[in-house]
DNA sequence: TATTGTTATACTCTATAACTATA
DNA sequence: TATAGTTATAGAGTATAACAATA
């Protein structure tokens, strides 16, 4: 078993991000057994940035969470439905909505933060806090120039 | 747009795997359009392990993919179907196959195997190769907790 | 003409459990 | 009793295209 090698793949970064995607997410589907925001890729980053950024479009988190417009309709259509949050239509621009987090929501919210931080460090227990900091700054990087955000500075 | 947070995912490790892993399988898919590794996970490593280690049994591919054996089969008759590979039965152990890879799936495999590693490379074009190294080596020791696979020396 | 969001559909993957055959 | 693989199924996510309303 353990001369298995692994051809290509053994230095191709994307197998790893591929593998431990399903691993990770599997793991973290287990730590939020019941809740809300289990199963699927989206309704996490979705519940917290309409609690940190009030009004803000769907069209906005799509980009953010690489989905199309289509995909991000149906999960708003079940957060609302869940109660987590509620569509109105913007002020500034009739045809977008502006999502705004409930009293329900903002309870799952507060709830899930702690675990998702526990959930992903425990995952990764056998990664030191240093190999951690630079996974977050190289990662960080790539996923900021993908959805198309300004660079941090990496301090 | 800039200034939009992320809250406690900016530090979550699981959160930049699980969507990279979103925008890079998509990459991985247009790089492999038409060709019948293409979409899912699973179908490259298997073709390869198939190649590189005759007579491999799916159990084996399974865990080193993720998988059940249920969702192993499937795979695997898939495969089949398209010419890729062969089961038979082991000559160890009846209740077990043992796979081979055909002419077509040989082909396949020296095919891809160039697309793969450029286009991981590609994708994570900002990244240095001193970053590349160290990410390879981080992320790979944790697929290999996670597989049940021996550590590796780590030169 | 471009953008925001909706609807519909076909495809695939995921998780689970029950099953057969062999060890 | 445990293991290797199969089959069936319900639920969920993904990709695509066509659509209505507004800018």
């Amino acid at each position: 078993m353990t001369e298995i090698g692994l051809d290509v793949l053994e230095d191709t970064l994307s197998f790893y991000i591929r593998s431990l995607n399903m691993a990770v997410s599997r793991d973290l589907d287990q730590s939020l057994e019941g809740l809300d925001v289990a199963r699927g890729t989206g309704k996490i980053t979705t519940l917290l940035l309409v609690d940190r950024h009030p009004g803000i479009r769907p069209s906005v988190i799509a980009q953010m969470i690489l989905k199309d417009r289509s995909a991000m309709g149906r999960l708003l259509e079940q957060m609302e439905e869940h109660g987590l949050l509620t569509r109105e239509v913007s002020s500034d621009d009739n045809r977008a909505q502006a999502l705004y987090i409930t009293g329900k929501g903002r309870e799952l919210a507060d709830l899930i933060r702690p675990i998702i931080t526990r959930q992903s460090r425990n995952f990764f227990s056998d990664i030191t806090d240093e190999e951690h900091a630079m996974l977050i700054r190289v990662l960080g990087r790539t996923y900021r120039r993908v959805v198309g955000l300004e660079p941090n500075d990496e301090v």
